[in-house]
DNA sequence: GCGAACTGCAACTAAAAAGTTGCAATCGAG
DNA sequence: CTCGATTGCAACTTTTTAGTTGCAGTTCGC
């Protein structure tokens, strides 16, 4: 995974819409249409989103019969903390170097 | 930290140029000013960015003199991985059950 | 084979977000 | 005190994205 594809994950990520069909997902696989009976948004718009999801590979489509079922995968959530915490930690790192500059500065 | 502030701090993150900016920051706190000397945006459209990077706490205003100087703040970074980890390993907790409930069927 | 259930594609609308320009206000340095 | 640098506010344009409706294509079950 390069960096080019962290963005588009949390661009996917920034939407309550599709937090919602994650976390039904979360629950059990489910297909776009089972998704719009429970969700508050048409079967297409669900399609759509679930398209981005699919791009990001945060779910995977499954045929079952003659419906496409889909199946959320955690470990691209894992992965994406994971390079979070490291961006995170580098931040604090950096900010806790000035702050022990700034430290040893008033003693002297 | 409750789970409604999760969403647009993933929303805040997945922009291109939002990431430009911390990236920038992680180097050095700088002001909307002087971040758009480096960046190919004006500084109205930094001011903004920064707005919204600030509603999320992932920056926070330092002034110094008659100039504000953004720095950026890796526990908000930190924090999001770790609520995004746990959210991952849950999913895939889900899945591995599944996988097993299968394996113990085959057997079967 | 035929009908019903599902998916997929396309065009369109509406709303949100990114970016711009212009101007007023503030504050420091000389 | 005054000039220049910097920030803050407002109106506007452009682009993107979320959502809709409508229709065509597939495939399963009877």
């Amino acid at each position: 995974m390069t960096a080019s594809t962290l963005v588009p994950v949390f661009a996917a990520l920034g939407d309550d819409t599709r937090w919602s069909i994650l976390a039904a997902l979360g629950r059990a696989d489910a297909s776009a249409s089972a998704l719009a009976e429970v969700l508050p948004v048409s079967r297409q718009a669900i399609a759509k989103h679930l398209a981005v999801l699919q791009d990001v590979r945060l779910v995977e489509p499954v045929r079952v019969g003659r419906e496409v079922r889909y199946r959320v995968l955690g470990s691209q959530l894992t992965e994406t903390a994971r390079r979070l915490d490291l961006i995170g930690a580098q931040w604090d790192r950096r900010l806790a170097t000035i702050k022990q500059i700034a430290e040893d500065l008033e003693i002297e």
